[in-house]
DNA sequence: ATATAATATATCAGAGTGATATATTTATTT
DNA sequence: AAATAAATATATCACTCTGATATATTATAT
């Protein structure tokens, strides 16, 4: 096979924590995992067709689930999941649409430039919010901490709080930058 | 069209700064932007043809860079790209697999998720010496600076600088807290 | 009762990846 | 000068993943 099929693992994942139906396994994604990790239905319900064949998930032993089209992890399964979770990651390629805009950035007036950072400035305000309103409520419960799985919520949470932080800094930073050292790039340069 | 092609208008930005065959394109993306984007042949060669068709490019009318296969960008290529580059980037749907291995760090011996992020910082540490290096040269080349680019080459090797800052933190908090709240997951609650 | 929100699945065209194969031209070594 | 290696060049393939659209059923609220 060419590429990792990633999506097999993120379900396998979920339906380690509890059984999940197609349709939980996306409102899961989007609820709780979504500032790092997407998935939509034009993916899983193929995907959870294919793990049932490889047996590394089976319809649901209870009955009422089993009607609901609800899955469950298999031994093998999880034998599966964890095994995966020890290789490293894969380096993934990047491809932000936000830089190659910007790399172009003498191509168009300054104005858009600065309003383009600006809405990616607003953005990341707003996710650090979120972010940190999640963290002291993870901060300030003692049930999550004994949970041997809290320093692992924790730590996409911390990413993403580090991350949106040092994103605020750098659109400013550009915009200054911007500012000085192309200050007139309308006359001279822009084709628009 | 549900999604937008974005090789496309790589391949455009491009063609804005020199004459390209597709393989002078996947060079370039390789060497000069590989940090925030990345193309390949599988891809570059059809939307070349498309291109074509959309008369958004030609074959060059230097005669030897034709025979070559080298494209020139038209006036009507120039205009499509500059449309696109004032439009808002769109918010891309992350998949970050070391952040989905970790949220599960708990399946697995605590060496193991240790190891991984010694991995990952150590790629940060390498990202960054050769971020820094790039931008002494930058900085220190009064001819680039006079570029009305400059500020926007500047921006994304910044970002780089900036996000491989925050990631080595990261990692190192990281291990910190995981080594703090779950010390003996080992005998507990491990998979393996 | 009725509207509407939530649950549930299927399907499709198109974007993008990365591996592989292959042929030609140019540079380097012997 | 001949042999070899490296760079240039393109095509193709199976597969992953995206996001839109369509559609039907079951809860829930008014």
């Amino acid at each position: 096979m060419a590429i990792k099929n990633k999506t097999k693992y993120a379900i396998l994942g979920v339906l380690c924590l509890k059984p999940c139906s197609g349709y939980d396994i996306k409102k899961f994604c989007d609820k709780t995992i979504s500032h790092y990790w997407s998935e939509n239905f034009g993916h899983i319900y193929p995907v959870l067709k294919q793990l049932q064949e490889e047996h590394f998930i089976q319809p649901s032993e209870d009955k009422a689930s089993a009607k609901r089209n609800v899955f469950q992890i298999t031994d093998e399964g999880k034998r599966e999941f964890v095994e995966w979770l020890m290789l490293p990651p894969e380096i993934q390629s990047p491809r932000s649409e936000l830089m190659l805009k910007l790399s172009f950035g003498n191509y168009i007036a300054i104005e858009h430039v600065i309003a383009m950072l600006g809405e990616v400035k607003d953005r990341n305000i707003r996710n650090l919010a979120y972010y940190r309103e999640l963290e002291g409520s993870y901060l300030t419960n003692d049930a999550a901490k004994k949970d041997p799985a809290f320093p692992y919520w924790l730590a996409p949470l911390r990413h993403g709080i580090l991350t949106s932080e040092v994103n605020i800094r750098w659109c400013e930073e550009t915009v200054q930058n911007i500012k000085q050292y192309a200050p007139s790039n309308l006359e001279e340069d822009a084709y628009v």
